[in-house]
DNA sequence: TTTTAGCACTTGATACATTTGAGTGCTAAC
DNA sequence: GTTAGCACTCAAATGTATCAAGTGCTAAAA
C-alpha cells in the first residue's frame, strides 16, 4: 500500500516526465512538491517506490521515469481527466459543421479532426454494422458485361463493387434474384442476411434460376465487405516519434500493422470500459511496447455503438487525452444522430 | 567538350558513388577503370570534371561526388539502360496475374510492384481521361433522399459518388433528365461533355424540369470526379532516407504534396520524352532538390496514354531503374490492352 | 522512528586535444 | 602528357578532463 506522500510524488513524476520529457531528480521533484520536506526524504520515498517497480531510472544516477507498473497504477488510482480547452472546442465544432453524404465522411472527420488535435494517431471506427439492417440491393448494368453491386444499411453505410458478369447470367435472372433479395432479405441485420445465404436462399434462387452460384458469389462478396469493420486512420506520420520508433523498418512494420484492417481490430480487440487505457505489454504487439492505446466507445442508440482510438507513446499526458476523448464522444454521437435524424432534409 | 578518358572518369565516379554511398577518391577510382595510368593522373583529370562543374567535394580533401550538372549530363550522354533481372521479371508477371474489374485496379497495382521492385516511391497514372467518351450516367435511388450517381466511361473507369437529393427533384423528372443525358451526350468525350455542360445542356433541361441546377450540380460534381486525373501511389514511406530528407518536418511535408492531387499533378507536368529523368531545380517543389524523378509513358491505343513514375534519391541506380521502366511500360500496356479486349469474357 | 544535512560516488554530456587515414594539389623529373 | 613524391587538409575516431545532475548511505537532529 502506498502512503499519501507517495501517491504526490508518483502523481508528480507521471506529470513532470511527460511535461519535460527527461527523467525527474529529487530536487526538480521538490520544486513542484506542496509539502517541504528535504531532498533527501524524497529520495527515500523514490527508493521505495522503486522497490515497488512503480518508478525506474535509466542509468545508475539518474532522475526517475515511470515504468509501464507505475503508468498503469497513475491510470488506476490516480489520474483526473481534465476539462476540455474552449479553442478545442471550437476546433471540433467547426470541423464537423458540415454536412455529409454519407456516414464514412464523419467517422472520417473525426480521425482527422482527433489527430490534428492531439498530434497522436487517431482511429476511429463507425457504429457497428452486425446489426444494421439491411435496407436494399442494387444491381446497375454498366455495359461491358459489368455491373456494379449496391447494397444499403439502415445505419447509412453504402458499399459498391463492380464485377465482370459472368457469361451464364441473364439480365432476367439477375432481375429475378434480385427481386428475391429484396423481398426476402430487406429489413433483417446482415449477421441475419450472411446466416439465411448459407441455409435457404441458395434453395430458393434455385426455382428462378439454373446456376444462382455466380450471383451469390457477388452478393456475398458485397455484404462481406459491408459487414467488415472498417477502421478509419489519421495522423499516421505522428508515430514518427525517436522516444518511440528507434528505427526505419520498426517504422515501416509499425505502418504495415496500422494499414491492415485485421491487424488493427485484433490491436483494438473489445474494449469493456468506456473509455480505456492500454500500454506495453496489454498491446498484442512487440512493436508497440513503448506505446500506449486509449480507446473510448461511443453510443448513437438504435444503431449501436462506435469507438475512437488514440495511439502514442507511453508518456501521454493522460489528463488532457482522456478529457478531449471524453467530450468528443458526446459530439461525435450527436453529430451522427443528426445525420440519421436529418439527412436528406436539406 | 570531354575526352574518352573523362568520359570514362565521370561514369565510374557515378557507378561507384551510387554503389557506395561515399565519394569516390584517385585511388578507388583507380581500382575499377579499365586502363592502367597512375593515380596523380586520375586526379589531374578530376580536376578538370570539378572545372566543368560536373562533380565537387563535399570538404576539401575529399572524394568526388557527381554535381547535379555531372548526373544530368550523365544521363544525357552515358546512362545505358540495363536489361531486366529474370527475377524482376517474374514478379511484374506474378503480380499481375488475376482478374481485374476495374482499371484502376491494375494502376493501383502497377504503383504496388514497381515500389516493392525498386525500394523507391511510385506513381502511376492511368490512361489519359479527357478522351474516353461517356457511356452511361445512372441514378441509383437508395432511399431516404439519398441517390448514388455513377458515371461510366469506355476505358472503363467507374465513377460514383452519393447525393442526397435536393427536395423538389421528384423521380419523373430526375428519369427524363437522365435520358436526355444519356441520349445527349453517351459517345461524347468528357472535354465535349463538359463543354455541353456549359451551352447547350441547361436550357434543353428547362423544357422538362423546373430547376434542372440541383440536377445539374449532382452531374457536374461525377464528371469532373472522373475527369481529374486521379495518381496512384505506393511506397511513400521509402521517401525516410537520411541522405534526402534531413528532419522530420521536411518529410511532413513531402508527404503532403504527394497526398495532394494537384500538387502532383503539377510535379510531374506533361513528360515529353518517353522516359525522361528530372533532378534538382528542374522539380518544382524546393523539398524536393535531392531528389530524382524518372517518368515514362505507355501507350494503349485508341485508349491513350498513361504514365507511371519513380521517385528518390539523386544517387539512383538509373541504369537499372530506366530498364526496369522501359519494360514495365510494355508489360502495363499489354495487360491494360489485354483488359480492354477480354473483360466480361471470363 | 522519521527526517535531514552532508558527502562520496556514478554517469552522461560537453569540450578539447591528438591521432589516423583518405584524399587533395603541386612540383619536378621522366 | 604522365608520374612519383611530398606537404597539406579535413572528417572521423579516440582519448582525456571537467561539469552538472543525480544517487545512496551514514550519522546526527527532531
Amino acid at each position: 500500500m502506498l502512503t499519501k506522500r507517495q501517491l504526490v510524488i508518483l502523481k508528480e513524476i507521471v506529470r513532470l516526465y511527460t511535461e519535460s520529457g527527461q527523467p525527474v531528480g529529487s530536487k526538480k521533484l521538490l520544486d513542484q512538491l506542496p509539502m517541504h520536506v528535504s531532498s533527501a526524504t524524497v529520495r527515500n520515498e523514490m527508493v521505495h517506490l522503486e522497490d515497488m517497480g512503480l518508478i525506474e531510472k535509466t542509468h545508475l544516477s539518474s532522475g526517475r521515469i515511470p515504468s509501464t507498473k507505475g503508468y498503469r497504477y497513475y491510470l488506476d488510482h490516480l489520474v483526473e481527466p481534465s476539462g476540455v480547452d474552449a479553442s478545442d472546442l471550437a476546433v471540433i465544432e467547426t470541423s464537423f459543421d458540415q454536412s455529409y453524404h454519407q456516414i464514412d465522411q464523419i467517422i472520417a472527420q473525426s480521425a482527422k479532426i482527433l489527430s490534428s488535435l492531439t498530434s497522436y494517431t487517431a482511429i476511429s471506427l463507425g457504429p457497428e454494422l452486425r446489426d444494421a439492417r439491411l435496407t436494399g440491393f442494387r444491381l446497375v448494368p454498366l455495359g461491358d458485361h459489368q455491373v456494379m453491386a449496391i447494397l444499403v444499411t439502415d445505419n447509412g453505410a453504402v458499399e459498391n463493387q463492380i464485377f465482370s458478369v459472368p457469361q451464364e447470367l441473364d439480365s432476367e435472372s439477375l432481375e429475378k434474384a434480385i427481386r428475391i433479395i429484396n423481398d426476402q432479405l430487406v429489413g433483417l441485420s446482415l449477421t441475419e442476411v450472411i446466416q439465411k445465404l448459407q441455409s435457404d436462399i441458395p434453395q430458393l434462387l434455385t426455382h428462378y434460376m439454373i446456376t444462382p452460384t455466380g450471383f451469390l458469389n457477388i452478393f456475398g462478396n458485397v455484404l462481406k465487405k459491408a459487414a467488415q469493420e472498417r477502421f478509419y486512420v489519421d495522423g499516421k506520420m505522428n508515430l514518427i516519434n525517436p522516444a518511440t520508433v528507434k528505427n526505419v523498418d520498426q517504422l515501416k512494420s509499425l505502418y504495415s500493422l496500422i494499414d491492415q484492417n485485421d491487424d488493427l481490430a485484433k490491436l483494438i480487440g473489445v474494449p469493456d470500459q468506456t473509455i480505456e487505457v492500454r500500454l506495453g505489454d496489454e498491446l498484442t504487439s512487440d512493436l508497440l511496447r513503448n506505446f500506449s492505446l486509449i480507446t473510448a466507445t461511443y453510443d448513437v442508440g438504435d444503431h449501436g455503438k462506435g469507438m475512437i482510438a488514440l495511439l502514442g507513446p507511453t508518456s501521454m499526458p493522460y489528463s488532457r487525452m482522456i478529457g478531449l476523448l471524453d467530450v468528443f464522444r458526446e459530439e461525435l454521437a450527436k453529430k451522427i444522430t443528426d445525420y440519421y435524424t436529418h439527412r436528406g432534409d436539406e
